[in-house]
DNA sequence: TATGAATGAGTGTTCATTCAT
DNA sequence: TATGAATGAACACTCATTCAT
């Protein structure tokens, strides 16, 4: 029940579902606070402003993914296998929750560019995933070690980040997780793969 | 001199330095006309409104920079090196034009939903060549015939599109244009390239 | 005090003066706003858009009116005496409140054709007094029963409100009341009343 | 042919025909100029701005229609008679041309407190015939002497006028023509005129 | 904590009018 | 005379945020 959560909660689940159906510019602090069923004055006990929400929610999220791959991906050797683990669960994220897909993938990115450095800086609890494994795995020789780290993680987070874009901007209308497979192959081999 | 440039053109690059310096969300109407040279209401007998300048100056520059790659990369008789081309030649544009590349890479993906699928219309001129290149690769054997085109489009595209974003967020503070080889190898081989 | 009344009627009766003094077109909502000794938006909290509250003004002033001569007309036997007293009452109203007089007789109309139609919509209200007053009249044989009774009230009102518009017109400089036993006179017995 | 009528007219008449279409307020001075067939520019080599079309046209129309009204009701003896021919030919002209009548009833009215003065003005061309009704029915005795003339002008407008806007209201949807004869009898005889 | 009425800054767009040609 | 491209003033309305209760 909505009012046994703890209001902060209470909110964030609010405004993910409201931005997703209404778009970030036509979203309301109103319409948020009518959604969590509090008053518009009560977000503000729990936000500093609009935008403090949206990072808030964007944290949120994204610590609590990071946080349930970390486990998933430790006792796996390769850092091949790792990535596939990594792309599949977060695609699988995606596909469970059309409302914080479309939120991340398309609303987030309206806002202004002060914001965008914000949700940058939370974004790289995610990418440090990225360059532990690509690290593991020069490492352990599965990558070269003249890989260049930073454009290697470029390519895998741009990669699925726009995988992602496309999937919900063609409104979610093929399965997603089900082509971390190819993706994962395509990053590994590149386009020359089977060569 | 500006005044000798047609209206249209001329509030077109008006629109990039005002955005570039202001952000889209502070960059007014009134300002783009100061920086244009002209009045307020001379912007709306050249574009329907706001959001149509936005359109018409990415449509202008994406076609600008389609016909002046296409000629580069005709002659070329593998797809890889066409690819290396297209890449080279798409960071050239933004490193030659700051401004410009951050209202493509930051500010144009502020806007609402409905202008960025007028926005996404546009791009498909871009993604059209990127189609043409991987299904030559594949006719010629360079790429396996097993290869999915629109993944492999989203690939290029996502990859070319997130180092982009990255340069213009650190401040374009290194060299773009020298990385090209590099994503270039990492696209064509993937991550083990040298094993 | 202000501070006492609704911000409803507040906001109204601020209208009423704004617009009685500057003209409907020159009066901005700021204007209403200020005079009313509220924030611009606390208008929009009361009223859909501008337009409502001319709307809403007159509304409320020709309820106000009706309700208040309903009572007086009723005990009265004759539908002459009914119409002397219903000119009379409407006379006084205006004569009471020039500012309301200017409103209602020249700034309301100067809108568009669909405010218009909305605001014959209330001025039903005042136009069914009139109808029975006149089929009372019909039915106790003061007037013919081939009175034709929609030609009847467009003369009496016709009559009514041409004698208040030009009265305003001469910026009330003579006194209105006193002219309703003539008003009266002539409507019941016509120019050859005295032959 | 409209390019062979001087462009006074052909203005004027386009005036009409784009107010009555699209309402005073949707009307803009480059709607008139196009219907006329003219740059707006040219526009303002004949008229001093907007409102001097609309007082222009008004006048126009109320001069011809005086001196159109002048001889029909010269030779007739009585008062009475002369205000029925007055009513019909009124009538005539606003059911023969129906943007013409919306115009006058409806969008004419929709204009600022100082345009309504000059109005006013014009239209005393006008009520100076009503006063010569009325005064030449007082002299042959037809009308009482003590009538006051002022307030039977302001019926007999009044009434005339109410008609003609309710018939506009409702989209000419009757005949207006044929009710002459009865307001006609309404105005002479009052509604007591069968007693 | 919680409320929600009140605030007031901020801007895209229209269109009557001008004037160089 | 005639043109029509250019001008620029003017304004209703929204909504994030506050604060008295």
């Amino acid at each position: 029940m909505k009012t046994q959560k703890p209001k902060y909660k209470q909110i964030i689940d609010a405004a993910v579902v409201t931005i997703a159906e209404n778009g970030y510019h036509q979203c309301q602090v109103s319409k948020i606070a009518k959604q969590a069923g509090v008053a518009d004055g009560t977000i503000y006990l729990y936000f500093k402003n609009k935008e403090d929400i949206l990072i808030s929610m964007f944290r949120e999220k994204l610590e609590q993914f990071v946080e349930s791959v970390v486990p998933i991906i430790e006792g796996k050797t390769s850092a091949a296998e790792k990535l596939l683990l990594l792309i599949e669960n977060h695609y699988k994220i995606l596909a469970s929750d059309h409302h914080l897909a479309v939120v991340t993938q398309l609303e987030l990115r309206q806002t202004k560019r002060d914001l965008r450095l914000k949700i940058n800086e939370i974004l790289k609890g995610y990418l440090k995933l990225v360059d532990q494994i690509i690290l593991e795995g020069i490492e352990q020789g599965e990558f070269p070690d003249t890989l260049d780290v930073r454009l290697a993680r470029q390519m895998i987070f741009g990669t699925i980040d726009e995988t992602a874009t496309t999937w919900v901007m063609n409104d979610h209308k093929y399965d997603l997780v089900s082509q971390a497979p190819k993706i994962h192959q395509l990053l590994l081999h590149g386009l020359k793969s089977n060569e």
